[in-house]
DNA sequence: ATTGAACCCGACCGATCGGTCGGGTCCCGC
DNA sequence: GCGGGACCCGACCGATCGGTCGGGTTCAAT
């Protein structure tokens, strides 16, 4: 939201990774081709192989630029502090505004969860954003086991319950217009980013299932 | 598990299809070349056409298929009686068998939503495959709310629930190497299924924070 | 015995793929 | 004014893409 509003005044470098983002977001590694990709940058194919090495190294620095923001952003708000419910709730909304915030994110997230199986991998790129996932995982891990061992949290796998958070935040985002079918609108509006929140929040404290005892 | 174990006797037709369900999976429709797809089956590329009209009508019928195995099981499991808690915990269950059974079904499910967004979508395989979803996405909607109605589930946004619930089960099935790590054990591994169900039936009950009060 | 459909193939098509190459333009430090 | 790097381009490369075509084989129905 602060820059990058104007298309104009930026680097080639930069616009380059700003359209490979949302090509890539929208129909994967193997389903863009480099010509359509300088076309819509404005630039000769062959000029996209002065600022990036090949396709499979812009992909990853497409992803590691991504991973880098979301990183940044949610590093700063564990470090805030807090009981580790709202730190957790705190990271959760952080994660949903950032995901909300940037169309592309959730879905090229999701597709390069998918493709990194079989790309080569040993692109510093790569591996900074490897790193960049596992610190986050860690972190929030660490953050769960906190709240289990003072009694916030209710003692449960922390593993499996990782997984659930990610897939509970970014799936939704990532999941077009299925997602816009089973919700009625579109994911993005910005009530709806509210709502999500909200009612994530309220599975998280509540369940769904009504404990009448206690 | 019940048959598809001998590779031999089996139509050219059903080779294909399962053939193209793996390689799709992995690599996505852009990514799974015919050539090669051919040379898996052990037929000439030309020979793929006598039975599938093109390359998009061929991953239609592949989805559909997955679609209607699943669909059918999941009504067969919604059919039994039980209360509505009951009832839901056992479609999870039914569906998380279900993914974890086929390791390719959550991936191609997912990256069939990505990618039927520019798809042509006309044809009839598809629309099988689209009514099969909605239906599903209907079905366990009037589930929760029957719950919600006789007060066993807590009130909250059926949509988004559903997203939720989707973005639960199928994720982490889809995850890949970034699951296996997370887990630190393979997500397939039939100890870690059962304990994916066991984790995902708790979080509904009781959501992850401890309300002490009550 | 002939037909015709089902099935399969190799050869081939135009298009596009990722990537290379040589050269051109611009600008900055010397 | 003279490099030299940054930046960009068109032409071109071999490979592969999805798909077509004509013809071959098998086999059941006539």
């Amino acid at each position: 939201m602060k820059a990058a509003s104007s298309t104009a005044e930026q680097s080639s470098h930069d616009k380059i990774l700003d359209a490979a983002e949302i090509l890539f977001a929208k129909r994967g590694y193997a389903g863009v081709g480099l010509s359509e990709l300088a076309e819509v940058v404005g630039l000769g194919k062959s000029s996209l192989f002065h600022h990036f090495e090949n396709k499979a190294q812009l992909y990853a620095a497409v992803a590691a630029r991504i991973l880098g923001r979301i990183e940044e952003r949610l590093v700063r708000s564990l470090a805030k502090g807090g009981d580790p419910i709202v730190r957790l709730e705190r990271w959760l909304d952080e994660l949903i505004d950032l995901l909300a915030d940037h169309p592309t994110y959730a879905r090229l997230l999701l597709r390069s969860l998918f493709e990194d199986d079989d790309l080569p991998g040993d692109t510093p790129e790569e591996q900074e954003a490897h790193r960049a996932i596992a610190g986050m995982m860690a972190s929030v891990g660490a953050l769960v086991r906190e709240g289990m061992a003072v009694g916030l949290f209710r003692a449960a796998n922390v593993q499996h319950l990782l997984l659930t958070l990610v897939g509970l935040t970014v799936f939704p985002f990532a999941s077009g217009e299925f997602g816009a079918e089973v919700l009625g609108k579109d994911i993005f509006d910005p009530a709806e980013v509210r709502r999500r929140k909200r009612e994530l929040r309220d599975l998280l404290r509540f369940g769904l299932v009504v404990n009448k005892g206690r």
